[in-house]
DNA sequence: ACTATATCCTGTATGC
DNA sequence: TGCATACAGGATATAG
């Protein structure tokens, strides 16, 4: 599942393979990733061709690839996104919705996505920063991010502090598996209000969600399965660095307790139930 | 304004 | 063997 660090991964990817390349045509497999260009699958295909892409840009999960015009071609891998770079006499990729090709008879784009949470659309005047990225909150990797500013905005909060630690709009590019290694690196229960922590401890969480991206960025990102991969189509090598994601009933790295897997949102959370105790008012809620 | 939940989507794994 | 169900979880629409 891309995060920041599986997203930047392929933001360079496609920087050493299309920036300055000049699109000759485009071929929309599926319209369900370009549902977002009101003017549907053909008028987005023929709308691309001739620009030139610059290089790409990345703000949290958002990526953005600006063209010379001023405009950009926006893109969320979403759960399941892939670009790929690939000679055009080799086979498409398996789920593969959208191509790309160029003036330069160089390798194919290829944009693949099995579940198509994941689109592609075309953001006028968005080389700088797209109006639909507008409202997503600096990441931590941003050299612009203001530390304690954060903190302060996130003790304002009355939710659990992993709701807002995925919370786009508050600090961007941290999902399921970066949240749970930075609340067990930080040995906080998800459900900790975020307005109870004192700021020394999230200055440390967000810390801990900051080095724990880089080092997942400086080996390729973190792969389970075939879902995420790097334009080349390779899988990256953090899974194996991981303390609590998909740690259930594994013993903790720290204190050698079994780790829990809990209901969270629609998804799970991994946790140490000795080192990450829930907080009080979680257990007067149910 | 803030908070919480439902929804979209499909391949894989599991249970009966 | 088939069928049904749970699960993975990004962002966003909607409800409270």
């Amino acid at each position: 599942m891309p995060e920041l660090p599986e997203v930047e991964v392929v933001r360079r990817g496609l920087a050493a393979a299309v920036d300055g390349r000049c699109i000759a045509e485009v071929r929309v497999l599926h319209p369900r990733p370009v549902r977002r260009h009101l003017g549907g699958p053909d008028d987005f295909a023929l709308s691309l061709v001739g620009r030139t892409f610059a290089e790409p840009r990345r703000r949290g999960k958002y990526l953005w690839l600006p063209f010379t015009d001023g405009d950009a071609l926006l893109a969320h891998l979403g759960m399941s996104g892939q670009f790929r770079v690939d000679e055009a006499d080799r086979p498409l990729p398996q789920h593969c919705r959208v191509v790309f090709g160029f003036s330069d008879d160089g390798p194919q784009l290829r944009f693949a996505d099995q579940r198509m949470f994941g689109g592609l659309a075309i953001s006028v005047g968005g080389a700088e920063l797209p109006d639909e990225v507008a409202h997503i909150a600096i990441d931590l990797l941003d050299p612009q991010l203001d530390l304690a500013a954060l903190v302060s905005r996130i003790r304002t909060r009355t939710s659990g502090i992993k709701r807002v630690l995925l919370n786009q709009q508050i600090v961007s590019g941290i999902g399921n598996i970066y949240a749970d290694e930075a609340l067990w690196l930080a040995r906080l229960h998800y459900d900790t209000p975020a307005n109870a922590i004192p700021a020394a401890t999230l200055t440390e969480l967000l810390g801990a969600a900051r080095r724990v991206m880089t080092e997942a960025l400086a080996v390729g990102g973190t792969s389970f399965d075939s879902l995420y991969v790097n334009v080349n189509g390779s899988s990256g090598y953090f899974e194996r660095s991981l303390n609590a994601y998909g740690r259930e009933g594994l013993p903790c790295l720290r204190c050698g307790r079994p780790m829990l897997r809990e209901p969270f949102m629609n998804r799970s959370s991994f946790r140490c139930p000795s080192c990450q105790r829930p907080p009080r008012r979680a257990a007067e809620r149910g």
